[in-house]
DNA sequence: CCGATATGATTCACATGTCAACCATTTAGG
DNA sequence: CCTAAATGGTTGACATGTGAATCATATCGG
């Protein structure tokens, strides 16, 4: 007798609920990647990284620092960045700090390319998602948002 | 002076909404599905598939349908099909119908495995995405998420 | 019936993600 | 100091996703 809130499973409207929630997610991201990537030729992975360097003191971070910023596994990163230098994005140096470590920063051609995918991506962010709601749905899902992060042990941004 | 509904572009607190929201979701599914290829062998790929063969008449289908209700691209689903087959979840044979086509059947090791999926999945879906609301935060997500749909052209569901 | 076009599906090349193993340097303890 | 464990990062093998090209069969307009 304690269904929803107390059960271990979830009722079968709450399981379709996920599903149409995150299949709506899933569509609408990779519709923005895809203008993205038609607009300025970045994916959202470069977008990502682009975006925490371009916020960084210096215009340059630790790439562990960065890996912990973004919640990335140190793998996946490398892989990225490795992709992303050679197209001239960034640059890797030796961190002066430490020597196992190392520092990535931002090219100017990086720099150039993040402010220019900007618009397009933020038109696309406007027009495939917020335009989707009211502001009182907008205003929910914020708080949803919060939630589910504060849930999952994610920080708050 | 019309910022908001009615602008080309999100504001920074729009903008901030969509990213909290996005990796969230994505930090919901991909623990999610790291748990159900944990406890039951099955990726995400697989779960869905499955699921739809096994909601389908006679555990097939067109494999064009599949793609269809999936809304993968048909490569994708080419992909995913050949490595469900080369590990028995599934079969797949000329259509009769038409000659071009091939109609894709759950086995019954497929059906197994689905099934054993099904408790721990759902239980990691209650556990990482249902309990992090209140039933009051759960009826707007659903509103919200069938906004989004509808707003996507996507099905109901 | 015939050629042009559309449709169903696979293939290829390549981008991306995961996990485990690995290498180098640092740090902690004795 | 010196060794053992911790830390920073890359690599390799493989699963998965995308888009263009390809191939076979179907269907349509004459």
């Amino acid at each position: 007798m304690d269904a929803g809130k107390r059960g271990k499973l979830p009722t079968s409207r709450e399981f379709a609920m996920w599903r149409a929630h995150l299949e709506a997610v899933e569509t609408a991201s990779s519709r923005i990647e895809s203008r993205m990537r038609r607009d300025s030729g970045l994916s959202g992975g470069d977008y990502r990284v682009l975006l925490a360097l371009s916020e960084a003191e210096g215009k340059s971070m630790r790439s562990s620092q960065l890996a912990a910023q973004l919640e990335w596994e140190r793998s996946r990163l490398s892989g990225q960045l490795g992709r992303m230098e050679k197209r001239g994005l960034l640059r890797r140096e030796p961190s002066p700090e430490d020597a196992r470590g190392s520092l990535v920063l931002l090219t100017d051609e990086g720099a150039r390319a993040f402010r220019g995918s900007t618009l397009p991506h933020l038109a696309a962010i406007k027009e495939l998602f917020v335009d989707a709601f009211t502001p009182q749905q907008l205003a929910n899902l914020e708080d949803a948002a919060a939630a589910l992060r504060t849930h999952l042990g994610m920080p708050a941004r």
